[in-house]
DNA sequence: TGTCCTTTGAAGAGG
DNA sequence: CCTCTTCAAAGGACA
């Protein structure tokens, strides 16, 4: 149990990964702009970048404008900050808002259909409407009841907040979709409920929870036909009549939780649809943001995976490692995952033998021995 | 129809 | 303990 083992420890994240992730950033980005030969794509993706530079953080802007040479220094300043978050948790942290679209908690009800409130404009909340669901409904809470407004593990100053820890209530939320219309079912013994106020009562518990992370066990768990579970389309409802066993999903990243509440906007302004690429323009904004913006999500998806935890105690990522793909516990999900397994293991090895693969050799030498590295990955 | 792509972070498995 | 792998979201692309 690393998240409750470290309470307030685990915080924002190991400081570990950070250092990984300060050379993601770093080599990534490098990669990224290979891969991309696509001209237009990339002056697309670049100029998404700068623009969200420019809205959202200009300092970070500024900073990053001066490119990757700052990423050098971020991991420090990441680390700092998530030392920073999990001791003061104030520290200018809500305090500023440079990051005008992270609203998740200003939201007067994500469940209203034409909410006009959208975590970063108006227009992209036409998008997230498109999408079913409002980016911001997975911040629902799954319930009030397993978490007081000011959890005894996290900073007691951490509910004093203005603005989004003001709602802490609600912050402590699941980061689960629950689009408006799903009032579906998840499984035949599990009913949604559209509105958070109704999860506030609710005795959910892990035998009857209706829960976001919970889908049931389709062949494709999760984009197509249930939006983190939550709707059903009509050729589900026949199929969720058979009884299967729901699959409780993992609890959503930072930067999964930054990716969906961002995505909408990135689609909107760029009319990009690809998700890698949106994902890739994605991670360049990560990267761009503030500590004080990325801890916000740090402690969101820290907050995310102790309610996960209280909810689902015996829930573990292995379940999914072998439920797998299908999302069927069983021998045939097994077999495919080995399946995917192996497929996954000889790209690795491929991309091994393969020049360019500088992940390998990051982590095979780390980012002091740059020397040891392949040409490539130098 | 199923898988890949692409991102970061968390967690489990294995050496 | 460290490294590697998988999964989480998303939707177009492709075999």
């Amino acid at each position: 149990m690393p998240q409750l083992s470290s309470g307030g420890g685990d915080d924002l994240g190991a400081n570990d990964e950070m250092i990984s992730f300060k050379d993601e950033g770093e080599q990534e980005e490098k990669i990224q702009e290979n891969a991309f030969t696509e001209r237009d794509l990339a002056d697309l993706k670049s100029s998404l970048v700068n623009e969200s530079e420019i809205n959202q953080s200009p300092n970070a802007a500024a900073v990053r404008r001066g490119q990757q040479s700052e990423q050098r220094g971020f991991p420090d300043k990441h680390r700092e900050h998530l030392d920073g978050v999990s001791k003061q948790q104030d520290g200018g942290m809500y305090k500023s808002p440079a990051y005008p679209g992270y609203p998740f908690l200003m939201l007067p009800d994500p469940y209203l259909p034409n909410s006009s409130v959208s975590p970063s404009s108006n227009k992209v909340s036409v998008v997230q409407q498109s999408h079913g669901m409002h980016p911001l409904t997975s911040l629902l809470p799954y319930s009030n009841d397993h978490f007081s407004p000011s959890p005894p593990h996290l900073p007691t100053d951490m509910s004093q907040k203005t603005g989004v820890h003001r709602h802490q209530s609600q912050d402590l939320s699941g980061y689960y979709s629950l689009p408006p219309g799903g009032v579906g079912q998840i499984t035949p013994s599990m009913s949604w409920f559209p509105h958070s106020l109704m999860l506030g009562t609710s005795g959910m518990h892990p035998t009857g929870i209706p829960h976001p992370a919970i889908v049931p066990p389709t062949g494709k768990q999760d984009h197509d036909q249930y939006d983190r579970g939550m709707y059903v389309k009509p050729q589900e409802a026949k199929r969720e009549k058979e009884p299967k066993k729901p699959v409780i999903k993992k609890p959503l990243n930072a930067f999964m939780l930054y990716m969906k509440e961002m995505r909408a906007k990135v689609i909107a302004e760029c009319t990009l649809k690809e998700s890698a690429a949106i994902n890739q323009i994605l991670g360049r904004r990560w990267h761009a943001l503030t500590r004080e913006e990325q801890a916000k999500y740090y402690e969101l998806a820290r907050k995310e995976r102790q309610l996960h935890m209280q909810l689902y105690p015996t829930w573990s990522a292995r379940d999914n490692y072998e439920a797998g793909l299908s999302g069927v516990a069983g021998e045939k999900s097994k077999a495919d995952w080995g399946k995917k397994k192996r497929r996954k293991r000889e790209k690795q090895q491929d991309s091994n033998t393969d020049p360019g693969s500088p992940k390998k050799c990051r982590a095979r030498f780390g980012l002091n021995q740059q020397t040891d590295w392949c040409g490539p990955c130098r």
